[in-house]
DNA sequence: ATGCATTTGAAAGAGAGGAACACAAACTCC
DNA sequence: GGAGTTTGTGTTCCTCTCTTTCAAATGCAT
């Protein structure tokens, strides 16, 4: 608490923090002419230059030629992210998948493999290899290992970010298993690994790179089997103490309601999980995606069940995002994984519980959206969690290209 | 969105950052040695030399003699924030009281004078008349009127940051009042006016100076006839788009309970608000603090009307807050306002329904605790907020001495 | 082809903190 | 009470990084 040394700065910080925005800008927008980075980073032309030299020797970045875009003046040249000059491997253990990708520095998904995963609980040493393979084949199909900078792994369960402990995963059925231990061991990755739970990485995806891209407040739902919900407080991933923060599955919205697997009674899980509507819709609750898909197609024939089962749902829904709304005046709320599907159907129920119960303020500056970004949107979202160490300093992955530069500045 | 100019870095802002952490620190933790600045901020000494140099000249510090503490070496000389240096004005609207002080900087309360207010509603205009008078008797009483570098707000509602429209108070009446105009108007002052919600600017006043100090995510439940609060995430308060965030008080807990003052059913406000106790221990719900207190002596007197109804709100806060800790994550929990008073009584039902309802991972790393600060952390909040520009960037408000600085640097 | 707008490239200048040194002040030990 | 030790001060010089300035380059419009 006293006597951090993160306080001071120094010129050093200066060209840090420079070559940290240009990167990043890099990263998000993809390829920039240099005049474009000197409007945004209000920057000269000259530190821009600099800049940019560094990070063309330090294979970051390629500078090409000129984008000739009709305007007069000297055409600036057009600098754009290296995909091959940094790399992270992003995995994902979702509900019934396994995923491992291999992204480039600007969000290129080099490549990508996604396995099922047999329904019912599978042993942490189990995924763990299964995941291990699946990274080396992605690696080995591209030969990037000196580029890899680190590996970011997106869990469905209740994971600490500081080492990948799972305390609470109930669609795996694992309870504080060391999943952060097993997975390095496996990867055997000089590289670190850092962790965070599916919805909070869905979440990420969307605001870098899907539909709620630059703005700051964002809450995205997940659902599946289980709720998970991914919170952009003013930009940053709200993670809480130990990254436990954002399970809103788990907010108790109807204190006389049906036991949860969390131990709780009355989690919004319990109303707006797929089991829910299911049961609504008068089917067993376990009968997984096809019979949501099978509810959806009985709704859109005129089924009343159907949609009084999904109109229920959508209640439910505006019941725990109102109240979402009330304490954290997002700018928006995205719908995400099996609530994507169902939204259309959901839609008018949620905005009319929303009306009712969120403050008039905050609800007439949000807006209920479906996710932009498909099932691959939480790895994409381990991707960026992987990126970031990176783009807040990108000093430290410079790899020289050759010795010229250091002869030419000395 | 695009070409914004923050990004980019130069050695100015260096300075500015490094005078910034310096201030910061004297504001925070009053006098400190130089050799402690060394410590905390990681600059040299001769940084620190310069930079105090110039916050002296500034007339924002105050450099003292040595503090003999005993140990070995040359005593360091004592940096003192200067009160008079620089100073707030802080106004608050409270549910039954307005208050105003000077705050100076380092946080101390120069003046503070604190009226009744009347029960009922009163139109914007008089509360507004009414706080630029106290705001006059107070600034007299001191005359430090060129240093005055701000005005914070802190307001009973929902409430714009930007430009103090209140969307809603009900314990004023108020909707759609705009009060940041009517208040900018009658203090006619010439410095920034910022404005929070009570709840909000008593979190910030905790995590500075009162129970929370150092605690990065924070949550504080802030109790009166109404319900607030106010959220700290990774020391930031947590304001979302537009300043509404954190109104938990209206977070839906008992879809079928009673309607709200707000227009829902079954906030959470309906279910630990003061109404609620007293309904419970058999009073009429407008009773006011007399009757919370008279059902507090009799539930010390072992009343099991009076302790039952404790209990149960204990046991409606537990399920509020069991939802609020899934989302956030927090370190803490504060109880401040009324509730500050009936914790003892709550804590155990409060507890237990915890243990029941919030995930074990973010249960383990919470505590609930009374708010340490008294009734009037809001207005020590709001002066908070106004010192925020001055400690961002300390550079702006530095009032020369003399010409003898810019006769030496020259 | 000529003029204009805009960018590039390189050198000189300015701002800010770091490193090293001599000196000063207080504590501890004898 | 004096020497030695420890720690901090004040000063000077150095390094780092961005800005400023000016000439040259490039493409569009007329």
């Amino acid at each position: 608490m006293i006597g951090r040394e993160d306080l001071g700065h120094r010129s050093e910080t200066v060209r840090r923090a420079n070559l940290s925005a240009i990167v990043r800008q890099l990263h998000l927008n993809g390829a920039l002419s240099r005049s474009e980075l000197v409007a945004r980073t209000g920057l000269t032309r000259s530190a821009i230059r600099a800049l940019i030299g560094e990070l063309v020797d330090g294979q970051l970045v390629t500078e090409g030629p000129a984008a000739l875009d009709g305007s007069p003046g000297r055409p600036s040249s057009l600098v754009c992210p290296d995909p091959r000059g940094a790399v992270v491997l992003a995995l994902e253990i979702a509900v019934d998948s396994l995923a491992a990708a291999i992204v480039g520095l600007g969000g290129e998904v080099l490549d990508m493999v996604r396995v099922d995963l047999q329904p019912g609980h599978s042993s942490v040493d189990d995924i763990a290899t299964a995941l291990a393979g699946m990274a080396s084949t992605v690696q080995g199909r591209l030969d990037v290992d000196d580029a890899l900078i680190g590996i970011g792994v997106a869990v469905v369960g209740v994971v600490r970010r500081s080492d990948g402990l799972v305390s609470m995963a109930p669609n795996l059925g694992w309870r504080d298993e060391p999943l952060g231990d097993r997975l390095a061991q496996v990867l055997g990755a000089a590289v670190p690994i850092a962790f965070a739970n599916e919805a909070d990485m869905g979440a990420l995806a969307e605001v870098r790179r899907g539909g709620a891209r630059g703005a700051d407040n964002v809450v995205l739902i997940w659902g599946s089997v289980g709720v998970g919900g991914g919170l952009i407080v003013d930009g940053r991933p709200l993670t809480g103490v130990a990254g436990y923060g954002g399970e809103v599955g788990h907010i108790p919205v109807n204190p006389d309601g049906l036991p949860c697997r969390c131990g709780s009674v009355g989690c919004w899980e319990t109303e707006i999980g797929i089991g829910a509507l299911l049961r609504r819709a008068g089917r067993p609750p376990e009968g997984g995606p096809e019979a949501v898909g099978a509810v959806l197609r009985e709704a859109e024939s005129g089924s009343p069940l159907a949609l009084a089962a999904l109109a229920e749902t959508g209640r439910w829904l505006g019941i725990g995002l109102a109240g979402l709304i009330n304490i954290l005046n997002p700018r928006l709320i995205l719908l995400g994984g099996r609530l994507r599907s169902i939204y259309p159907f959901v839609r008018s129920s949620l905005e009319a519980e929303l009306d009712r119960r969120a403050l008039r303020a905050s609800r007439g500056l949000v807006r209920v959206v479906p996710a932009a970004l498909g099932i691959d949107s939480p790895l994409l979202g381990a991707a960026e969690l992987a990126f970031e160490p990176l783009l807040t300093d990108p000093a430290a992955w410079l790899r020289p290209r050759s010795a010229t530069a250091e002869l030419a500045t000395a």
